[in-house]
DNA sequence: TATTGTTATACTCTATAACTATA
DNA sequence: TATAGTTATAGAGTATAACAATA
């Protein structure tokens, strides 16, 4: 019997945040790069997406762009990323990563992974293939669906 | 091919921080209920372990107790739930629902299932099959882990 | 006029440290 | 002395409103 729309959110609602908070944790306790999530996500971004506008990197993150204005002082305080002018049109940022940044970046996705990676660990390899499969399936859903807006425009 | 518990978990890495941002989303939107993601879990919890103490509900969602004990300040001054003395043990605190904060649970609840399960509504019922057995199967991993090192001790 | 980004300001969430009350 | 909870205080993260610069 194939759970109804409704039962397989009640369940995400339920796993989800547990599983986040475990994210959450494992970022801060790695004190070495002490980022937020969002941060990282925005190292993320920037490292798959050289040269982003600060409205392309608060658009996926799903942050406001004073907000992630904001964010970007700090990264760029840290050194870890840069802003400059695009001169083509002279309103928009060009963000990239500095080399620390790219370091920052692998160390903190190599931690949280190991971290989790741990905890996943306790799983058989047949209960990993379905998480994983899950997380695939769930991708198109909720990461980046604006393309798919952007797309009927 | 399994993916290996690494590559498992990056890409819940990837994966599930965007689910949470539409489940935060979400309860932002119900301006009706208006809970942080947080105040929702404490709701829930409380909902299902009546007359738990401060300390319980802090430990199940993960908060230490002086920000629980704001939390739930500010739930008890919005009448959703009610803090008693314990008399057995002075010290401690009951926490239970009132019917306010059980309508508003429910409410809240069933308003961020729907948002989810709209989205989960273009998948399949195979996919969300399958959705559903990794939350099942995530489950135990990260909620309520602190059991399993309890019944260790 | 519309778009991109910044500044000013404020609120929510959470933490740590120090404290009170009870056991 | 140890435990449960509160108060005081501070910091991070985010939002909205108002603004400046560019197109």
């Amino acid at each position: 019997m194939p759970p109804s729309p409704r039962d397989c959110a009640r369940r995400v609602l339920e796993v989800v945040p547990s599983v986040m908070r475990a994210v959450r944790a494992e970022m801060r306790r790695h004190r070495a790069s002490d980022l937020s999530v969002s941060q990282f996500r925005a190292l993320v971004f920037l490292s798959r997406h050289e040269g982003a506008s600060l409205s392309d990197v608060a658009d996926h993150i799903g942050l406001t762009l004073p907000s992630m204005s904001n964010m970007i002082d700090g990264l760029v305080e840290r050194r870890l990323v840069t802003r400059k002018d695009l001169p083509a049109d002279r309103r928009r940022n060009t963000l990239s990563l500095t080399r620390a940044g790219r370091e920052i970046e692998e160390a903190a996705r190599a931690a949280a992974q190991s971290a989790l990676a741990h905890r996943l660990n306790a799983l058989s390899a047949s209960d990993r293939a379905k998480v994983a499969q899950a997380m695939e399936i769930l991708r198109p859903v909720f990461v980046e669906p604006r393309n798919v807006e952007r797309k009927r425009i």
